[in-house]
DNA sequence: CTTAGCACTCATTACTTACGAGTGCTAATA
DNA sequence: TATTAGCACTCGTAAGTAATGAGTGCTAAG
């Protein structure tokens, strides 16, 4: 168990290293953190922690650094003292009506994210395993092809195009169409059952056609089942730890993989409210120095994701209280520009 | 002008330097290229095409480098000498149809130009001055959320939810939906002209929504005149010349501003075909290092823009090829996955 | 339990030196 | 007149050396 003194070590030592980037001395705790107490103390002191796991040396004779571990506690205390109030809980609701759609709001708060942040915001919406369809509607663009159209509930709108065979025509297309808007509503795998036995009961004559139509419906639902923004990463270049081409790579690599960091975060869907997933404790091999501050919040049938990822050595106090902000504002700016 | 010696000096040079990213001595030339003249002969040459402008020296007796003169010069003979299957004629036509639409196809596009190349891919769609409507449709999604779906001549599908006061029913909706649609095929500010009228004549009950729905619909086409897809961008890690974090990040900076980077490739929307543009040819400043390797096509009121941007020190013989396949590709694959 | 004092460690920085690729110029050659 | 060999000179890079100083662990005294 740790001591009153010793938790105070620990979180100075991460505060300071924060704000300096430096390994941290015994002789700055003394002077800045910890007044009473002479630098000789806190060295045991932090000899101490350094066994238990809390901080390291990057070399012998230097000051010291955090671990994860380290990271781990002072993030937990920070998030502990927060008030309930900042505790990011239900804001999903407030989306769903916004100008732009789902999507669009995502994609701004994300940018927002990274802009008040200084590091990258993201934000991604997935599809809990019951789909449900709110609309489809076959457009006629011209006479080979169709527009699909699909809306969800929770607001998320798809379109594809598809070539169709002559022999189809529109009001086929229409029946289909309005059989499908009458199961609104019923989790998406049943409906696909009802349609597969309509299709070759009624429609036989056209099974074919309105099968590969209904196919393509089921790519569209099964294939992005998450999408993910991300805001500008810019901001990265300004980071001082990822001046190291090598470190920055890493970060940007997973960034620019879609498929990968969505899977990433869906992972750490955790409960609502706001929570930290520090260095290491990422499953991604390229993100030990990296930190994500999250919150996500799910509601009929989707589940949504905003954060922001940075370095390890993040300003996790700001980075939170932005977040939040995002996450207020986004509820009273909605239906505005 | 140049002597057929003197072009081959050039020649060489650049040659020699995007293989090997040093400073071209005169020995070395010697060696590869100009076998039958000695060092010190070179030398002269060398020195007298410095003076023209055509190579420069980093320091007091280095050896040379291309100036964007030089990599002109190299560039422009290439081009010369490729055969005209070659140069990227007409190719807009294949993508229409794709199975994902246009956007769909350039997405993929750019994405693959990134893999093949080494570099980044770039596509670009821009309307032209005249936007022709081919669909337009509002569709209900519950009492007060409609989502305005417009199909454009070329292939590009766009939607948005729009939020509509009660007093708009569906049918006064797909009564303007259907005027819309009859003016299908006639320039988009011919059609607004048009639907004013209308709407303050035989809508006029009706005119505030129906002229909200106007300018949703307005804004849909001003907005998004140019859109724009980027490939890959980890493969810049490992080019040499971005290792130094300020160029990477003059040029990554520009390629994540979708709006600076569409104006620059609007810029360059030259005649159909294969085109060059080398380092500070470019007018955005954080550019002088790189240069792009650009095909547009234009069809019916859009104009597509394919292309690969990479180092002043590219390869640009195998971009220009891989460009070429991809242009071709693209057409065989229609439709296909 | 705390703290002053001291010897020791080691990353960082600055400075020097040596190396070598490449040049420009001159004078000899074809 | 065009070419080439020879030579002194330049200058970026790498390697080696030394000085600096922040920080530690340990010991012994308060």
């Amino acid at each position: 168990m740790l001591t009153e003194r010793q938790l105070e070590v620990i979180l100075s030592v991460v505060h300071e290293f924060i704000e300096s980037g430096e390994e941290v001395g015994s002789r700055t705790l003394s002077k800045r953190y910890l007044k009473g107490r002479s630098a000789a103390t806190i060295r045991n002191e932090m000899a101490d922690l350094e066994e238990m796991g809390y901080l390291m040396q990057p070399y012998t004779s230097a000051g010291r650094v955090p671990t994860t571990r380290g990271y781990r506690i002072f993030v937990d205390t920070m998030l502990q003292r927060l008030p309930h109030s900042e505790r990011g809980h239900g804001w999903i609701k407030h989306l769903e009506a916004h100008r732009d759609g789902l999507r669009g709001a995502l994609s701004k708060a994300s940018e927002m994210l990274s802009q008040l942040s200084n590091y990258v915001g993201m934000a991604a919406v997935t599809q809990l395993e019951q789909i449900h369809l709110r609309k489809i509607d076959f457009i006629r663009v011209d006479s080979a092809h169709f527009l699909l159209l699909v809306v969800l509930e929770g607001g998320i709108v798809h379109h594809r195009m598809i070539t169709m065979p002559c022999d189809l025509s529109q009001d086929i297309l229409e029946d289909l169409a309005r059989k499908i808007n009458t199961l609104a509503g019923y989790e998406w795998k049943e409906v696909r059952e009802a349609l597969r036995n309509y299709i070759s009961g009624e429609l036989g004559r056209y099974a074919d056609s309105c099968g590969r139509a209904l196919a393509e419906l089921d790519a569209i639902l099964a294939g992005e089942r998450t999408k993910l923004y991300t805001g500008s990463m810019s901001n990265l270049f300004d980071v001082p730890d990822f001046q190291d081409i090598g470190k920055f790579r890493a970060l940007f690599s997973i960034l620019e993989q879609e498929s990968e960091l969505a899977n990433l975060l869906d992972q750490y869907g955790m409960k609502d409210g706001i929570g930290v997933v520090i260095g290491e404790e990422n499953a991604a091999p390229g993100l030990q120095n990296c930190s994500m501050v999250l919150s996500s919040s799910s509601d009929e049938g989707t589940r949504t994701i905003l954060g922001v990822i940075g370095p390890k050595r993040m300003n996790y106090e700001r980075v939170i209280s932005v977040l939040d902000r995002v996450l207020r504002d986004m509820g009273d700016a909605e239906g505005d520009e």
